[in-house]
DNA sequence: TAAATATTGTTCGTATGCGAAGGGTCTAAA
DNA sequence: TTTAGACCCTTCGCATACGAACAATATTTA
């Protein structure tokens, strides 16, 4: 990843792309011996969190276009890692949960999303994390 | 934009995926009137910044791919909003730069990126909005 | 100079990401 | 009970994003 030369108009929607793509791709490194892409990653964290939610819920939960969970969905079932079912009291609907695959690794890749959490950060001190979240989290 | 759920794991990396996105949704509406994509809008800027490069300078100037590049510069010279020609020096090479049709709204377009990023930090006091900048920074 | 290597840009494959349209299902109003 | 509206999910279209492979061109090396 190249540094962002310093002397380019002061643009805050530039730097918080680049450092969500930096983040992105790190972690993105780290979970591919697992085949599975941030996003997969992040629905089975989503399940985990809550068990047997509908794709509405699990859309509002991590704030993603149900048109992008279709697909992505689709491929953790193909791929083994979710489970669908419909939801007996209304038919509209389908019942997310993980597979036994993703039971297997769960604890180890909350191990990796922790620590990826920590090596993005590294570089900061205890205040300027604090700081930082606060400040990410007042954006949204 | 929903609002992110507070009860959820501590995932900075989700929360910077959350923030980018929503600061990319924002100036994407504010970007439809001209027909431009968020994409677009920045590589015009990289050529205000310096015309005349080739589609690697920009590239590591923007922190992206070639062949994410490759695309979306044949799109804006289809709808004329830049121009390419060979090097002289190097066949390999296409130099690029804006055309007339951008120049036109150059001022308006930054002052509405300009905007943007105000609009984006509103909520911020100014010794936030000084430390948020450093810290991004400082992430990539 | 000739061959090996490096660089530039394109294309392909795969995976997001979202707006819009559409079909199936549920709910509520008439 | 019929039906209009709301809700859920899928599909399509378009635009990123990036790794890998590739052709054309430069540069370096033997």
């Amino acid at each position: 990843m190249s540094p962002i030369p310093t002397n380019i108009p002061d643009c805050t929607i530039f730097m918080l792309a680049k450092a969500y793509q930096k983040s992105h791709g790190r972690f993105k490194a780290l979970l591919k011996p697992y085949d599975l892409t941030n996003l997969q990653h992040l629905i089975l964290e989503g399940l985990w969190y809550q068990q047997g939610m509908t794709a509405t819920e699990l859309g509002k939960l991590l704030v993603l276009d149900k048109a992008t969970l279709s697909g992505v969905l689709d491929r953790m079932l193909d791929s083994g890692w979710i489970k669908k079912a419909r939801d007996p009291h209304d038919g509209r609907v389908f019942r997310l949960s993980t597979t036994p695959k993703a039971e297997a690794i769960k604890t180890e890749l909350i191990d990796l999303r922790i620590k990826a959490n920590e090596e993005l950060l590294e570089g900061f001190t205890a205040e300027e994390k604090v700081a930082f979240k606060r400040l990410l989290r007042d954006l949204t």
